[in-house]
RNA sequence: CGGGGUGUCGUAUACCGGUAGUACGCUUGCUUUGGGAGCAAGAUGACGGAGUUCGAUUCUCCGCACCCCGACCA
């Protein structure tokens, strides 16, 4: 894309009602706006990440074999009702509407209740399982307080896994395989060495579940954690020595952490099955209750962890994998041999279907190279008077600041 | 939800009970182009309501919005 056809445009000062530092750079780089407390739009550029993050999650759920589902984000309080969770005191971040026939609805906060019903419809045998269902959705959470950027909203898209199993053997073992497809996912976004495995409480759906913990000052939660290992046990159980039984893990020598939770699993058990009737008939004739887990990683908060672990001073710095685009080509000088130069490599690329955003603007080279490094992609190509001549073209890696001389051929692969 | 705080051009800020200033951005013109260019000329602003006052952006109250700390995080 031109950068002249990109509405958004880059900010030299941060917001001042911003504090994290998420925000301040995505609002600056013009990859997020702000609609109010907790509820931000994804601009181009951003959407361009969130969409990479999300098919990099969407690979590795297929990969575990998930299918992929959109359910609604209006919610019919029946499933709720009949689990206990639709009452306020019980879910207290519900946002609730009304029909103007006066019946309510829920927006989605989760959805285990509504899949849980949808699946009844589509298992009745043993030979029905398992299946593993998930989906993108946006989920709604009426937070008292937002903060903390991108990172905690009232509004937000989910991927949300649902696991549906014919018993709790079946279920640990696909568990086991989704917590090893998480780390992948955080591994291939840049973040997997700082994210660690960890033990947690499992809220109201079970004793425990485990958290993916990504170590960062800016994170709202405290794990202890085993390096050599890769685990670490959250704060909420960290005086539970149940954990320690069960994990190996020697409490003593554990350090301590700011982290943020990037992903959370959770074994169910039959507990929705039960409640909403969701049960299969095994292979000597008699019905047993479903055994579910959900797994959930929320690709907006990732996209604010990777900007508050690999941002530096002078703006974002996008790993590969998650740039908007993979090349930002840089045209300095407004020497017409310069543009023409420019023009055709940007041609060539998106005839060979290489990602670039092209800065066509006629602006000082200062100003384009200081707004290159805000926008964080991952290889700056820069066209100057050397490379009219030479056909040899200067890549500056955003992260390492290093610079190679590139031959046009190798920039169209 | 408890406590604290803040609302001034698009953004960041300054000052003030009596004409609201600066920087960036924006418009026009000329010059400039390898690290947020220069000169000149412009346009744009006090969250809403009530009160106090001769006069309120400034003080008071109410509302709304936003931020921070804590609690909460199914």
């Amino acid at each position: 894309m031109r950068q002249s056809q990109l509405f958004t445009k880059a900010r030299r000062e941060a917001p001042a009602d911003e504090v994290a530092k998420n925000a301040q750079l995505l609002i600056r780089a013009g990859y997020i706006n702000k609609e109010m407390a907790g509820v931000y739009d994804y601009l181009p550029l951003g959407l361009r990440t969130l969409t990479k993050i999300i098919a990099i999650i969407r690979e590795e759920m297929n990969a575990l074999g998930g299918a992929e589902v959109l359910l609604t984000t209006l919610q019919d309080p029946q499933p709720w009702q009949e689990s206990g969770r639709w009452s306020d005191e019980v879910v207290d971040v519900w946002f609730k509407t009304v029909l103007k026939s006066g019946t309510e609805l829920g927006l989605a906060n989760t959805h285990e209740e509504a899949l849980t019903r949808l699946m009844t419809e589509h298992v009745s045998s043993y030979k029905d399982l398992p299946r593993y269902v998930y989906q993108f959705q946006t989920k709604f959470r009426n937070e008292i307080r937002a903060k903390s950027g991108i990172m905690r909203t009232r509004e937000f898209i989910m991927k949300d896994l649902y696991s549906f199993s014919r018993d709790a053997e079946e279920h640990q073992a696909f568990y086991d395989k989704a917590a090893t497809a998480y780390e992948r996912i955080f591994d291939r976004m840049g973040i997997g060495e700082q994210t660690y495995r960890t033990f947690a409480s499992g809220g109201s759906f079970s004793k425990y579940s485990h958290e993916f913990q990504t170590v960062c000052d800016a994170g709202e939660d405290t794990i202890y954690l085993d390096k050599e290992a890769k685990l670490a046990v959250n704060k909420e159980v960290y005086d539970d020595p149940e954990v320690y039984t069960s994990t190996g893990l020697d409490k003593a020598s554990l350090t301590e952490a700011k982290a943020i939770e990037v992903g959370n699993i959770f074994t169910l058990g039959t507990k929705y099955a039960e409640a909403l009737g969701l049960a299969y008939t095994d292979a000597e004739g008699k019905p047993q209750p479903v055994f579910m887990g959900s797994y959930g990683i929320g690709p907006g908060r990732v996209m604010g962890t990777i900007v508050e672990l690999l941002s530096d001073d002078k703006g974002l710095v996008w790993p590969e994998s998650v740039s908007p685009y993979a090349h930002h080509l840089v045209s300095v000088g407004k020497d017409e041999d310069i543009t023409k130069t420019a023009d055709e490599l940007y041609e060539d690329m998106q005839t060979h279907g290489v990602e670039v955003l092209y800065d066509d603007r006629g602006l000082s080279a200062g100003q384009k190279f200081a707004e290159s490094d805000l926008l964080g992609i991952t290889k700056r190509i820069v066209v100057g008077r050397d490379a009219v001549a030479t056909d040899i073209f200067e890549v500056v890696d955003r992260a390492s600041g290093a610079v190679a001389k590139v031959p046009r051929a190798e920039l169209l692969r």
